[in-house]
DNA sequence: TCGCCCTATATAAGG
DNA sequence: TATAGGGCGA
């Protein structure tokens, strides 16, 4: 095989960019492709997989690929696919890195204590099982919950951290330090129920190639290529995997590892991604080399210039300059509204407008921080009549009645699946109680055999009577008779069977709850879902890794959806309402994670505004209601933060005051600052903070008209006195109890003290 | 054991 | 506000 083929006269290569083409022609040796927003960062990848595979350089199988998502790994294989013809049929390493961890593991699963059958967990079976092995410890699982104790695990498994490797003092976090001792008695049982969860895949194959150097050789000899997609969210488990894959001196494909990555587009960190992965590159790989794709193809000049200005108040970054050849365009507009349903209206007439003038709706995206932020839009889309969709959400293969009805299956399949076995011995309701269930777990734990069998033995017995006795022969029986006629049944029609004698699909028959309706129809789908495989085993198999579902033919409609799920995606108009101070920067992330909380927010409102191709438009209001109660809200620091030849202010007519926006506190942001960071304001970051910031500010902002807004001098105080009666559209009465600058303290008759503009209230006298 | 009522709680979400 | 899960009475 040749080591490098002259083809850089190829057609595949037309059209790329000298750094693209780089990244692409660049295959020996470690590579770090810093891939800026829209800059054709999939391309590069396929185009690169399509050159190593045309020019010989290795076999599709010599070539491991990994991605995130299912969705990514799709759509590499579809596009290499499409570059490479029918010459190529799939890549065998091209996937997920939980479904090629899963299928190294099922390869030596016996080195690691489990049989190459064992099961995935789910995050949901999970849980049930750690609520039990909480309970048997003795630890009272109110204070100490399951789910509290699974996001320690995860914690660990993220870090790599096996219970051996824990200290002492590591699991102190959880009841009294007994964390460790739950974490080891937890794989102890995963390990007796031959099952592995998530973070499992990845731990046991760092165990098996770190203990069993002659395997990981086999790999070595294997993979000539490397490549990893979105590398600033990997965790350190998937590093450290990566690192032993990677690094071979002996083997064939010496270091070829090529990593690609945004460090600004790191918004994973609260799931265990570390952007020091990224940020560390070069020294993990020495001699490596980086190449930046700065040039965008997605957006205008503005929609780039607001985007890089923010993201410039970040401080660990590797730094890169987007440009594009898309001048003029819109600016990035930023509009201050009263309160959540006015965005709501406002934002449906512009979509109205948008679509009036011959655009679609699919070129629409609203992104918002939280979900529950969904709900204006979703009721006034309503009742305009404008198609949505909402992207995210619930996945189909979460929803309580999909894993009921695949605990059936699972029973089916295995008379030791206990997690499943207990999941629906009592759905429906079969008269089998807590009690009676906590009898068979301990039966089963005593005689050493799975529930299912304890059950077969303690029927016999008189340790349960009456109703539930007799319920469990009969179950018993089913199940018995399902694994007969399973033998000459096609797996949809015994599931069918299933769903419908067990009494299952009665059960949501007869109740009588709004969504039942729409649970009936998902078991319809997962029935059809089913029917694109051969047998059970197979479509088994694939669920457990594979939680999504292929979205359908696209009608249209305007996309909702979390900035989170807009990653990757493009809108040529992009709506992101919500930009306030609590709302976005959210306070969840500076309470709890400070200054890394704050820039990973920060990337996140980068993430947002670089979806837009030709439009960006902002929003903040001035009230919102959170959880049933209305708070006044200031404008995120974010929006301080563009670049103010990139932005034009919009106001809600006669609503609001659009020199608000210039003013909004620096003080506050250094107040709230202070709160999420303890070093304070002497601390280096805060001094670089302030300095961006004072950079950003030096001009005024305009307002629609291209007026320059009064900005009020500083230490301006508000037209209010101290003590001065009040009013407030949504708080009603009050008294001023303090001012500071524009920014009153009022105590309100009914809604309590609150901090407000002076903007918004009245005076009293004047109501 | 079932079912209702009350109350505690509330980001983001991949496999 | 909305929901999920626990407590308690029938």
């Amino acid at each position: 095989m040749p080591v490098r083929a002259a083809a850089t006269d190829a057609d595949y290569l037309d059209g790329l960019n000298p750094e693209q083409r780089d990244a692409v022609l660049t295959t020996e040796g470690p590579l770090l492709v810093l891939a800026g927003a829209g800059t054709g960062k999939t391309r590069v990848l396929t185009t690169r997989l399509a050159h190593i595979i045309r020019n010989r350089l290795a076999w599709p199988s010599q070539i491991l690929s990994v991605t995130f998502t299912n969705k990514a790994a799709r759509e590499m294989r579809e596009r290499v696919g499409a570059l490479m013809g029918e010459q190529v049929e799939g890549m065998p390493w091209l996937g997920t890195f939980h479904s090629i961890a899963a299928k190294i593991l099922r390869i030596h699963a016996e080195l690691v204590g489990l049989k190459s059958s064992f099961t995935i967990l789910d995050t949901d079976d999970q849980i049930r099982l750690l609520k039990q092995v909480i309970q048997a410890a003795g630890i009272d699982d109110k204070r100490w919950t399951a789910r509290y104790m699974a996001s320690l695990i995860d914690g660990w498994k993220n870090k790599g951290l096996t219970p051996d490797k824990l200290g002492a003092d590591d699991g102190y976090a959880f009841a009294e330090g007994k964390g460790v001792e739950v974490y080891t008695t937890y794989q102890n049982r995963l390990k007796v129920l031959n099952a592995a969860d998530f973070g499992d895949l990845l731990l046991h194959n760092i165990t098996i190639f770190q203990k069993h150097p002659d395997v990981l050789r086999k790999y070595h000899e294997k993979f000539r290529y490397l490549l990893v997609d979105e590398y600033q969210d990997t965790n350190v488990a998937q590093y450290l995997w990566l690192r032993l894959l990677a690094q071979n001196t002996g083997g064939s494909g010496a270091n070829n590892v090529c990593c690609v990555g945004d460090d600004d587009q790191s918004i994973y960190g609260w799931r265990g991604a570390e952007v020091d992965n990224i940020l560390r590159f070069d020294q993990d790989f020495p001699g490596a080399k980086v190449i930046r794709l700065e040039r965008n193809y997605r957006s205008t000049e503005h929609i780039l210039g607001a985007a890089s200005g923010l993201i410039a108040a970040n401080k660990d970054r590797l730094g890169k300059t987007l440009w594009t050849e898309d001048s003029g365009g819109h600016r990035v507009t930023v509009t201050g509204v009263w309160d959540g349903p006015a965005e709501a209206r406002i934002i449906g007439g512009d979509i109205e407008n948008w679509k009036s003038k011959g655009r679609s709706y699919n070129d629409v995206a609203i992104l918002v921080r939280a979900s529950r932020q969904m709900r204006n839009f979703e009721e006034r889309f309503i009742q305009l009549g404008l198609p949505y969709r909402v992207i995210g959400g619930p996945r189909f293969f979460e929803r309580a009645e999909i894993r009921d009805a695949h605990a059936y299956l699972r029973v089916l399949r295995s008379d030791t699946d206990d997690l499943a076995f207990e999941r629906i011995v009592n759905v429906p309701k079969r008269g089998i109680g807590a009690t009676s269930v906590r009898k068979l777990q301990q039966a089963a734990r005593s005689m050493n055999v799975s529930i299912e069998e304890a059950t077969r033995r303690i029927i016999r017995t008189d340790e349960i009577r009456g109703k539930a006795r007799s319920s469990l022969r009969a179950f018993l029986l089913d199940i018995d008779r399902w694994r007969k006629e399973a033998e000459t049944t096609k797996h949809t029609e015994m599931a069918e069977l299933i769903l419908d004698q067990s009494g299952y699909t009665q059960m949501w028959r007869d109740n009588k709850d709004a969504k039942s309706q729409g649970r009936l129809d998902n078991l319809k789908e997962l029935i059809s879902a089913m029917g694109e495989f051969d047998t059970l085993d197979a479509y088994m198999d694939h669920v457990s890794l594979v939680m999504d579902v292929e979205t359908g033919p696209q009608e249209d409609e305007i996309s909702l959806m979390t900035l989170h799920s807009a990653k990757g995606l493009e809108f040529p108009l992009v709506f992101l309402p919500g930009w306030e101070e609590g709302t976005f920067p959210s306070q969840r992330s500076l309470d709890e994670s400070g200054m890394a909380g704050l820039e990973e927010e920060r990337r996140l409102a980068y993430v947002g505004i670089t979806r837009a191709r030709e439009q960006a438009k902002i929003y903040f209001a001035a009230n919102r209601q959170l959880y049933g109660s209305w708070q006044s809200a200031l404008p995120s620091r974010f929006i301080d933060e563009l670049p103010i030849q990139h932005v034009d202010v919009e106001s809600e007519a006669n609503q609001y005051n659009p020199s608000l926006i210039a003013d909004k506190v620096q003080e506050d942001f250094g107040r709230s600052f202070d709160r999420a960071q303890s070093g304070g304001r002497t601390s280096p970051g805060w001094q670089r903070y302030s300095k961006n910031k004072n950079q950003n500010f030096g001009r005024a902002p305009k307002d629609i008209e291209g007026h320059a807004v009064r900005r009020p001098a500083k230490g301006k105080s508000s037209n209010f006195n101290v003590g001065e009666r009040v009013f407030h559209d949504k708080f009603g009465y009050g008294a001023v109890k303090e001012t500071e600058g524009t920014k009153l303290t009022v105590a309100f008759e009914k809604a309590g003290e609150k901090k407000v503009l002076d903007g918004f209230v009245k005076r009293a006298s004047e109501v």
